[in-house]
RNA sequence: GCCCCCGUAGCUCAGUGGAUAGAGCGCCAGCCUCCGGAGCUGGAAGCACAGGUUCGAGUCCUGUCGGGGGUACCA
């Protein structure tokens, strides 16, 4: 990548101005390689000479030229000016530029790949919603970062997987069974009501009769407080399907579905999971009873409370579960780093979560949790808050109807986790042609479409000299192109996927800018034509990788 | 109260401590003898407020105000 070869430059510029004492020596920082917002400042550039000054007590200028003296002759660097109050501004070569073109054929489909990962395992797990209802119009932005970050990661040399963590083992698991039985029971006009903290939702009928058409009157007269467990497990994997086939439909698929229950149980792999974690604990003596309950003594380790892992009856907390879990990552499969994509409301756990991983002897740093912010949903003027208790709820699966899987994930991934989103489904509907997933779509399907015709017409792109690939909007095209290596890079290292939708509008305009003014299928001048429709090959490539890791579609045509 | 996130154009949102803050939608004015007009070009309009750090702050720190979330032996 061609900022990491400036920064390698500038680096043994900066060097040899050093051993020639031409500056002091001085422990140089890290030497960053920024884009300059305004063209004539170059393609690149770096501010080395403004944060040395202090360090060298010397003139930014001076160092500056001393470092532009004394970098390596490249190819690709036209010029590197010097400029007030302390800059080093890079102009790529016009020709390499073109010459790029050629360059991004030969990867194809690898173009944007990185050896960043060096094939470390990762494990992204988002969404994990109870199985307790069908996921909600919130969790696809769980389900939109999750999915987007994996697959970044995956072309940044990492070895991915994505996981769903199936809650099947908590509280709400026995609302849900309960709630679930009463249903199923009613359905034999028995005189039963669904718990007052249960699940009032209409699906849960549905369920309800799937398991009468599976089992008949099996559970009819089974204790509405006490389902029998295998009930309960049949219902859970019920939702677990549903879930299953909403993520299919907005393009996403896991590569594990790991149930809570397992924490639980002794396996292959050794004892249950939950006990060897606990066990751990116990012995670093993080644990300590207390008001008839197990706690983790979290406050000890810098956290506001101790929090509890096993209540006073027994049964541990979600949060002992997840201690189990976060150590099966861990400890048992070797995950060497683990992402987590978890809803604002999950904001409270994040400290308590990192100290209990650090308690079980594993560096904290390994465990990345994004928090993503709620999202609000608007139909026209109302504003819907999505609750799983509410009636009004907005279910993913009809969003993803409404608008469709392409223009949901781009939406959902538009906007930095940070940040609250809007989302307005009316709007999002009704104007779909306006849309900017449309506006890349289009750019893909026009380029594909050129590209065909060329064929149609026996316009080759072979042999295309790309050399002839001058024009300002022809290069400016390429520069875009350009910046996907390096957009990989920035996302898998701050794990932002939200710039992708923006580098793709951004690549789209670029296009279409330059198809507004030059001309591709030229009969009357075969050479450019063939030079621009290796452009457009080129184009079409970085696009349809954009979208890619996007999860949305790059079409032929629409 | 305490903790976390966010206040950028009329609206929805971008903006790795850099040099004159961007996009989409909306608004205004233009562009089709020609490869896909779902396109292109131009215009009006903005960093909540107050301090601080820095050669340089939308970005970092502190405070105020405003919005959201958390603060359970729920998950």
């Amino acid at each position: 990548m061609m900022r990491d070869e400036l920064s390698a430059m500038v680096l043994s510029a900066a060097r040899a101005a050093m051993d020639a004492g031409v500056l002091p020596h001085v422990v140089l920082p890290e030497v960053i390689i920024e884009r300059p917002a305004r063209p004539e400042h170059g393609d690149y550039a770096t501010s080395l000479p403004l944060r040395l000054a202090r360090a060298a007590r010397a003139n930014p200028i001076e160092i500056a030229k001393a470092i532009a003296e004394r970098l390596p002759a490249s190819d690709a660097v036209a010029a590197a000016d010097v400029a007030a109050p302390g800059f080093i501004n890079f102009r790529l070569a016009e020709a390499w530029i073109a010459a790029q073109v050629d360059a991004i054929i030969a990867a194809g489909d690898a173009f944007g790949d990185l050896a960043l990962g060096g094939g470390a395992r990762v494990q992204v797990e988002f969404v994990s919603a109870n199985p307790t209802g069908p996921l909600t119009a919130g969790n696809g932005r769980g389900a939109a970062i999750g999915d987007v970050l994996a697959s970044v990661l995956q072309a940044a040399g990492y070895d991915v997987e994505r996981e769903y963590l199936v809650n099947d083992a908590g509280t709400q698991t026995e609302v849900f069974g309960r709630t679930l039985l009463a249903r199923y029971q009613q359905l034999f006009e028995r005189d039963v009501q669904i718990p007052e903290d249960g699940y009032p939702g209409e699906y849960m009928i549905d369920v309800a009769r799937r398991l009468k058409d599976e089992c008949g009157d099996a559970y009819v007269d089974a204790a509405v407080d006490a389902p029998p467990p295998e009930f309960v497990v049949r219902g859970v994997d019920l939702m677990v399907e549903a879930i299953g086939s909403d993520m299919e439909r907005l393009g996403v698929h896991y590569d594990a579905w790991f149930r809570e229950r397992s924490l639980y149980t002794a396996g292959e792999a050794g004892g249950a999971p939950y006990d060897e974690a606990m066990a751990v604990l116990r012995q670093r003596g993080s644990l300590v009873e207390k008001e008839g309950a197990l706690w983790f003594a979290s406050s000890e380790l810098g956290e506001d409370k101790d929090n509890v892992v096993v209540r006073s009856t027994g049964r541990p907390t979600y949060f002992a579960s997840d201690i189990a879990y976060h150590y099966d990552k861990f400890v048992r499969r070797g995950f060497e780093r683990v992402i987590d994509v978890w809803g604002a409301d999950h904001q409270g756990h994040v400290s308590r979560m990192k100290a209990a991983v650090e308690a079980v002897g594993v560096d904290p740093s390994r465990l990345e949790i994004i928090i993503y912010q709620l999202v609000s949903f608007r139909r026209g003027d109302e504003l819907v808050r999505l609750s799983k208790r509410a009636g009004n709820i907005v279910l993913m699966r009809d969003v993803v109807e409404e608008v469709g899987a392409d223009a949901a994930r781009f939406f959902f991934l538009a906007r930095s986790a940070d940040s609250q989103m809007e989302f307005d489904l009316d709007l999002a509907k009704k104007q779909a042609a306006d849309n900017p997933v449309y506006y890349v779509q289009y750019a893909h399907a026009r380029i594909a479409g050129i590209l065909a015709n060329a064929q149609e017409r026996g316009l080759p792109a072979e042999g295309g000299d790309v050399a002839l690939l001058t024009h300002p909007l022809e290069l400016e095209l390429v520069r875009r192109m350009l910046q996907l290596p390096e957009l990989v890079q920035m996302m898998a290292q701050t794990l932002e996927p939200h710039h992708l939708p923006h580098y793709a509008q951004d690549l789209a305009t670029a296009f279409h800018a330059f198809y507004t003014e030059c001309r591709v299928l030229d009969a009357d001048h075969p050479p450019l034509s063939a030079a621009r429709l290796k452009l457009c090959a080129a184009a079409r490539l970085t696009l349809a990788r954009a979208l890619t890791l996007m999860g949305v579609a790059a079409p032929g045509r629409m």
